[in-house]
Parts: C-alpha cells; sequence; structure tokens
DNA sequence: TGTACATCAGTGAACGCGCGTTCACTGATGTAC
DNA sequence: TGTACATCAGTGAACGCGCGTTCACTGATGTAC
C-alpha cells in the first residue's frame, strides 16, 4: 500500500528494468538523436516484444519525459558538485563544458531544436531554476570577491569591475528579477548569470554541432578566452 | 540543349511548382519542425499525389538539402545586404538578429541540433564561409575605426580597445587561421568575429527556443546590451 | 496549316517498412490461510 | 507445510497509420516536318 515499496524484490526488479529501458534509449539518442527514438527497437535489443515496455511507461512520450527529466537532474547535479567543491563560476563553466561533451545529444535534449508543441511538465521547470539558482550563488559570489578586491587593492583593472554607473540591461533587471525566484542577488549578478549562461550554450552549441570543426583553432581555448572575458567584464 | 532552359513555358512551370513544393515544405517546417517534413503531405496540400513530387526531387533527402542550401542563402543575401548599407557590425547583429525571429525554425534547420550522419554537400560550404568573410569585413573595419579614434581622440575608454598585448586566443589565432579562408582580417578581427557568431548565437537559440519565456525581462534589451559589450570589449 | 511524333507532368496501385498502441492470453512469482 | 488465489511481467497477434519510393500508364503540351 505505501506509495515507496522499494523493498520488495518485484519493485527492485521493476525500477532495475526502468532503468534498462532508460539506459538504451540513452544509447539510440546517442546514436541517432531524440528523433529517432523507437520503443520497438529498444525493446528488440533487450530481447523483449514491444508491447513489453506498456507495463514501465505510459507510452514513447512518457519516456522521452521522464528522458529529458533525467537530462535536466545530471545537469544540476554536476553543477551543484562543482558548486559544492567551491570552483565557482570558472568551476561552473568547466563543469558544464565537461557535461555538454560528454553527451552531445543530451545537451541538445535539453537545449537543442525544440519541437513545436511540445510542453514539459511542472516539476522540470523546478529543476530548471534549481539551476539557475546554482549560476546566481556562484555569480553573487563574484561580484562581492570583486568588490572586496576593490576596497583592499590598487589595482585599477580590477576596480573597474564594480565602478561607476550600471549598465542599462542591469538596471532594466533591476525591475526584472522575477525569474531569479526570490534569490537575493544584486542585479549585476543576474546580469553576468544570464551572459553566462547564453555565451557558454552558443560556443558549446555550435561546438557540439560541429561548426566549428575544420576550422582548426583550438575550442578549448576559445572557450577559455570567452570564460575570463565574462569573468572580468564589469556589468 | 543548353542548360539554362528558362525560358521555354515548360521550364517556367518546373521552377515555378518546385518553388511551391519548398513554399509547402517551409510552411510545414515552421509547424511542425524539420523532421516532421513529409513529401506525402506536401503533395496532398498541393492537390497532387505524392509521387508527383519525384519529378521535382529525387526525394525526401534532396528537398532538405535543398532547403538547408535556401536558407543559407538567404541568410547570407540578408547579411549581404546590411553590409552594404554601411551598418558595420551593429547592423549585422541586428539583420541576424531580425533573420532569426522572421523564422525560428529556419535558423534551427542551419544552427540548431544536428541529426547525426547528416554531412552537408560541398557548396555549404561555401556560402558558409561566405557568410563568415562578411562578419570578418565588418570585424576589421570596426577595429580599423577605432584604432584610428585611438590616434586621433584622447578617449582613453575607446584606446583601451586596441591598447596592450592581444589576449592568449588572439594570439592563438595568428597560428590558426586557415578557416578565414585568405581573408586579410587581423586575428584581433578573427577574435571579434567568432564572439560575434557564439555569443550572439547563444542568446537567439535560446530566445527562439522559448528558455527566456516567462522570465520577463527584455530580450531585445538584453541582446542589445550583450552587442555593446562585445564591440567595446578589447580582443 | 495540319499531321506525326516526342516529351514529360501527373495518376493510381502497389510494396515494404516501422511505428505506437490495444488486447486477450500464458506463465511465473508472490501472498494468505 | 502445502494449497488456493492474486498479482503482474511478458507474449503474439492484430490494428491502423503514414512514410518513402517504384512502376506502368494516361493525357496534355510542345516540336518537327
Amino acid at each position: 500500500m505505501a506509495k515507496a515499496d522499494a523493498g520488495t524484490p518485484r519493485e527492485r526488479y521493476r525500477t532495475q528494468v526502468r532503468a534498462e529501458i532508460k539506459e538504451r534509449a540513452w544509447e539510440q539518442i546517442a546514436t541517432a538523436g531524440a528523433s529517432a527514438l523507437s520503443l520497438n527497437a529498444i525493446a528488440k535489443q533487450m530481447g523483449m516484444s514491444g508491447p513489453a515496455l506498456y507495463r514501465y511507461f505510459a507510452g514513447r512520450d512518457e519516456l522521452i519525459t521522464e528522458l529529458i527529466r533525467e537530462a535536466y537532474r545530471s545537469l544540476a547535479e554536476t553543477l551543484r558538485m562543482a558548486s559544492a567543491s567551491g570552483a565557482g563560476l570558472d568551476g561552473l563553466a568547466h563543469a558544464l563544458r565537461g557535461w555538454a561533451l560528454d553527451d552531445p545529444q543530451r545537451y541538445f535534449l535539453i537545449y537543442g531544436t525544440p519541437v513545436p508543441g511540445y510542453r514539459a511538465p511542472e516539476d522540470i521547470t523546478g529543476i530548471s531554476s534549481e539551476i539557475m539558482a546554482i549560476l546566481l550563488d556562484a555569480s553573487t559570489a563574484l561580484d562581492t570577491a570583486t568588490a572586496l578586491d576593490a576596497c583592499t587593492t590598487v589595482d585599477a583593472r580590477t576596480a573597474v569591475a564594480s565602478d561607476g554607473p550600471p549598465a542599462p540591461f542591469t538596471a532594466h533587471l533591476e525591475d526584472h528579477r522575477d525569474w531569479a525566484d526570490g534569490h537575493p542577488a544584486p542585479a549585476a549578478a543576474l546580469h553576468r548569470a544570464l551572459a553566462f549562461w547564453t555565451r557558454l550554450h552558443g560556443i558549446l552549441s555550435l561546438e557540439l554541432a560541429g561548426h566549428f570543426a575544420n576550422m582548426g583553432f583550438d575550442t578549448a581555448l576559445f572557450f577559455a578566452s570567452e570564460l575570463d572575458a565574462l569573468l572580468a567584464q564589469r556589468t
């Protein structure tokens, strides 16, 4: 009767098979992309008949949704661990990059071309804003540290990062910060977090899609360069 | 016998029907994404039978390839016109944004999630590097103008844009500029062009995918802000 | 100008495929007395 | 401990669908004399 009957052998078997289905699904996605994911193909690969999967998922849509959820959770946990190890925005960036390179199609499942009409369920929005919260934490920490530096050193190049009037868009964010969901980050940190997200996504998505192939430069170096510029920039 | 028999009524009809097929294809892509594109559905919508389309395209793959080519050509022409009107990098950025917002799925056809295994034909690479050349022109022009400013004015904030030793990645590009395809742009301009591309793509792709929906800030303002930062940045 | 022929757009039937999904059923596993 | 029953994983057949693609054919349009 209890909802979490995880102890009984049958329940353990169930979760195990569910896990294997998802495992095969990830393999398929990595090989041929999410649009090619097929229940029958997964079943065949597991040595079962197609309808058997309906014991574990209500249908293809539910499986895909679960995979998206899993991708979000995996990314959130990766960033949470990087954050916990005290690496700051720089560490988050490299954790993000590592996670993306680890399974490009998983990255695209979250940040790739949207399929028109699909709506992500409610709980995924939650994970998504948890990710944003981690970014905002690190962003706030950076700005705070920079401000302290500026007070205790005479290095003008560091000081400029928190000097002068705020950028127009930073000012705009003062009045449009609902998406930060109550996070106490200053507007400058919101601004930096947004730039962090979009700039790194820009590089990663083009890199993973192969648009840098045959261009010959070192993509890791470019990534690091953009990251440096971002961290040094005044918002 | 001549290859371009564009004058004869039959040829005019042919190109007209071909154009309508592509038109319907774009409508379908805009509605349901590229993966949902179906020859039979297009034929039905035009009031013909499915096999009729094989008079105009060798198959689904050729049609999609042609659409991708058309998207690249459209983008290249849009940027070429913006460039010709003398608007510089700023104008290119807004032309790019307008083009992307005009038909998000067309943008994703070029810059979206790649389908593993697909290889673009040779001539598309050509258009792609033509786009890059336009970017490099504008980027070079900006750096040159900035350098002149720095010589004739005493505004230190402008001068810093071309001051000091080059960034490490700019130095790296000195040795890895084959992709510029003989373009005479200085390495700093290559660097800025790359940042232009990836940063704006980062914003646009997330915006078009709906990741900014319900965040409440003005995406156009964010775009302009990132553009300003990019143009002011020293490379 | 009309007649004979070639070109070619479009049709309808058909093939084979794989998809998601349903349903009635079998057989093994777990549970209650 | 064994017996009766309930649970439930998995099967195989079937449905309906739409897809890309081929093929032989019809009929209209253009061309050559």
